[in-house]
DNA sequence: TGGCGTCCGTGCGATAGCGCACATATTGCC
DNA sequence: GGCAATATGTGCGCTATCGCACGGACGCCA
């Protein structure tokens, strides 16, 4: 039975070859993804891994005085957890459910063994891991050299390719803590592109009005990510 | 033949099985690593994987407008390439000598076909790409919240671990590109540490004085890092 | 010995983001 | 409708870093 495409379904999944999906789809538990709730904390074990479809799930890192930054954004076209099969089984990050929604799990062990026949199934993960690296390296660089406006426009571009619509269900203060400034920065910077009528802000609930000025007045971390993306997972045909 | 165990080892090589390490052995050639030499570009085919014995490579990210920032830096602990493995064959960012020495270099083909075996060449490498992961992670979080002080300290110590000895060649000049700030402030953060004889200075060559001061001084990223590293790959016994 | 290129120290105004405090607005709950 | 909790807007002094410019020091080499 072939699953319907489309932004609802998770793009890794949609990507395995037909006998692998086959093999998996009994094991699949679609699971509620609430907002603010932790999938995992730092360093601690995993049990499953999460391919989220609706919803979006931030990997967090969090410093010892509390402060904190987003290296990777992930929703429905990545997985949270690729530590477990990368053999370190943890990571010092917290992954946080960002936006709320679903996503299918399965257990460590059953991707592990799939994993291990070095098939198809391993390359397409490692070839996703390295999007994620280059998600990573982009925020180091872009974390140093560009304004808190350019990566407020970044931000909002990678979460919105994650969603439906134009509308996020985000308070300024989470952002802060994702892109790890203050709040009142970014009440700041979204004052400017709200000013500029790309978004409208309305006490938790951005609309995005102009894309493509997003987009313009975006850092170009926004792109070479996105190119990267594209590079490594070319839209695979669904099964 | 056992190899020499110690700092002149690249340590990667020295934990493949022994059946691996003598397969492998008469393709590994030594190369020079010149400073400033790069070793890939970024977006470019890579041909070789390099594993750095005494020389200390830098993986660079730059900008469109020429700003650029250090992600990760690696030595005789790690390799060069890995974007190789992962399946994407290049990434956006490109690999400069940083440190002057040598290493050895694989063919290409040659690492895949074990790679694909799925076996212990497999693990070892992805468990040392989480590491870099990890490495790439603490940057971007450091880059946000810690000082040009701290920084310093965490790269300095970084490097050194990577080197026999206590003195890095290293103008400040360079420093500044890989920590993405202006040479200026290395100057001052430089003259800090050697206010408080950390260091000395001296046109091009820093001498480290008190190892345990920069440990001190330096932000928690260094630690975990560490820490985080040992986990992953704990020293093993040389074959 | 003298010249030149590289490298390092320093000063100064500009600015982005911090830290804090407080005012205001919206929502949900009773 | 009133109240508490949450979310957003604003002001102000502070600090780190930027951007730039210049001067001095060192080292190599003719």
């Amino acid at each position: 039975m072939p699953a319907t495409p489309g932004p609802l379904t998770n793009e890794l999944l949609a990507a395995l070859p037909e006998s692998q999906w086959s093999r998996w789809q009994p094991f699949l538990l679609e699971v509620d993804l609430p907002l603010g709730h932790v999938l995992y904390e730092s360093g601690g074990k995993m049990s499953h891994v999460y391919f989220p479809t609706t919803g979006i799930v931030s990997l967090l890192y969090v410093l010892e005085d509390g402060g904190s930054a987003e290296i990777a954004i992930v929703g429905n076209e990545g997985l949270v957890g690729a530590s477990l099969f990368m053999g370190g089984l943890s990571t010092p990050s917290r992954a946080v459910v960002q936006s709320a929604g679903k996503g299918d799990r399965l257990k460590a062990d059953l991707m592990m063994e799939e994993f291990n026949l070095a098939g198809p199934v391993l390359h397409l993960l490692l070839r996703y891991t390295q999007a994620l690296i280059t998600k990573m390296s982009q925020t180091a660089v872009c974390n140093r050299h560009h304004t808190l406006d350019q990566q407020l426009c970044r931000w909002l571009l990678l979460s919105l390719d994650r969603l439906q619509g134009n509308e996020l269900v985000m308070t300024q203060d989470l952002i802060s803590n994702m892109l790890g400034v203050r709040r009142d920065g970014v009440t700041d910077a979204a004052g400017n592109l709200s000013k500029d009528g790309l978004i409208r802000y309305k006490r938790g609930i951005i609309t995005v009005l102009d894309r493509l000025g997003l987009e313009r007045r975006s850092c170009e971390c926004y792109a070479v990510v996105k190119k990267e993306y594209d590079r490594l997972l070319p839209a695979t045909v669904a099964h």
